[in-house]
DNA sequence: CGGCTACTTGAATACTTTCAATCCGCGTGG
DNA sequence: CCACGCGGATTGAAAGTATTCAAGTAGCCG
């Protein structure tokens, strides 16, 4: 199944930029194939060299480090219109890999080189780089969760954050409610705590009417209450995000 | 005191990308002065609405967030040769500080926009974003060690991270030691813990005589056995860095 | 029906923080 | 020249917070 960059839903949703003619053009030039893979499959594995950029098209994934002893950090959540493999295709080689944590499918680009994208289309670069540059915020306010937060604080956060960028994307059921595939050890390892102090938390969470998350789904309870508490904030969006 | 670019000493260190005479040409259009700071005081305080980009020229800061209750998280240590403010300049505003630890000298480049050098000099403009992403390689680790570290780990990590950014600036002393302005304090918002906690481990890593802390001097005793304690590797640096 | 993975719960343990007291070096002002 | 105040560092004890270990439940898929 090959999806023409012309007639790509996700581009259409608000968060994203909205196109010239000329830069679809562009882009459609990139875009060389649309591929699958199962949940639990990397999309990048750590040490690889070079590889393709790719578009999260659909499905959830994470971006993650393998500590020496068994135990993980996930650095990041990924949804889809977020760019993957930006970092090995620049780099050669990195030191996280990208698994999809339900079935994904996305878009390969290697049809042209980062270099002749910068050489050939400023302003594309540049949203590029502002894209990059509003999700250094995003990992700002992680890393000060972690060194900083409370349990709750660590996983609330995530809530919302995970939250606020779905309903950008168009992608909350009603108004408290969105999908949310990532289990217990999928927060425990995105927040730094064990598995069975996640659980803990989300029945003190459910508890206090807070939020809950069962069968595949965030519902937020209060939202206000629980933005309190986490000191959360949605970063600010200036620029509409990049997507490739 | 304004230093042109053509005769800067920082340009010229190894980690850095050689220049072209256009390229040179272009950056001294961006310079348009040098400023001096005090140690402890904000050179971007948290809110600040658009500024300028400056590349930090001599001396020590931090890039921290405040957390609500009092805490904050120092995000990033900064060296000679980064660059502070891309994020305000292109964002319009952002949640964090930037703030000098010594008495610090910076280069103000507000002769152009980043959207302009992104039009006029593409081989530029992508040297930027290598360098951004690479320093994203660099938060990555630290988010692991925030995550899933220990307190030892932590500090570890972020002493040898920080002895060889230093070194690929020519700025380490003799083979094992280097400047290092960082107080107890400051390693601790760093390292998401407390003071009192970080000085109990200074004084194990003494008693194990794997590094000092003394004197703003850091003295690394065993390097081997502290880059196996903290799992550390060096960022592979593909690209030189991009300097404005 | 296994056998698997995810989740839950309890108890013991470990790590880190908080609180409190003390010390040290340094610059200020009498 | 010395007392004073201050920020940074150290140390001990008590209190929290989160982990580990262990056992057991529930749902799902072959």
């Amino acid at each position: 199944m090959f999806i023409p960059c012309a007639s790509c839903s996700l581009r259409a949703k608000a968060v994203f930029r909205p196109f010239s003619g000329e830069e679809l053009d562009f882009i459609s030039t990139m875009k060389s194939d649309h591929v699958t893979v199962r949940a639990k499959t990397d999309i990048i594995r750590r040490g690889d060299v070079g590889g393709p950029i790719y578009t999260l098209f659909e499905g959830w994934a994470v971006r993650l480090m393998d500590l020496g002893d068994g135990s993980q950090q996930i650095l990041d959540v990924l949804l889809p219109g977020d760019m993957i493999g930006l970092e090995s295709a620049m780099l050669g080689t990195v030191k996280h890999s990208v698994r999809a944590i339900t079935p994904v499918s996305l878009c390969v680009l290697e049809g042209r080189s980062v270099a002749e994208l910068f050489d050939r289309n400023a302003k594309l670069a540049l949203a590029i780089l502002q894209t990059r540059v509003e999700e250094e915020q995003r990992t700002d306010a992680r890393l000060a969760m972690l060194g900083r937060g409370s349990a709750l604080q660590r996983i609330g956060y995530l809530m919302l954050e995970t939250y606020d960028r779905l309903q950008q994307r168009g992608m909350v059921n009603g108004g408290t409610t969105c999908p949310f595939p990532l289990t217990r050890r999928h927060l425990a390892d995105a927040s730094g705590l064990s598995s069975v102090h996640v659980a803990r938390i989300l029945a003190e969470m459910r508890e206090r009417k807070l939020a809950v998350v069962e069968g595949g789904v965030l519902i937020v309870f209060d939202r206000a209450a629980l933005a309190e508490l986490t000191a959360y904030s949605p970063v600010y969006v200036a620029a509409r995000r990049a997507i490739l």
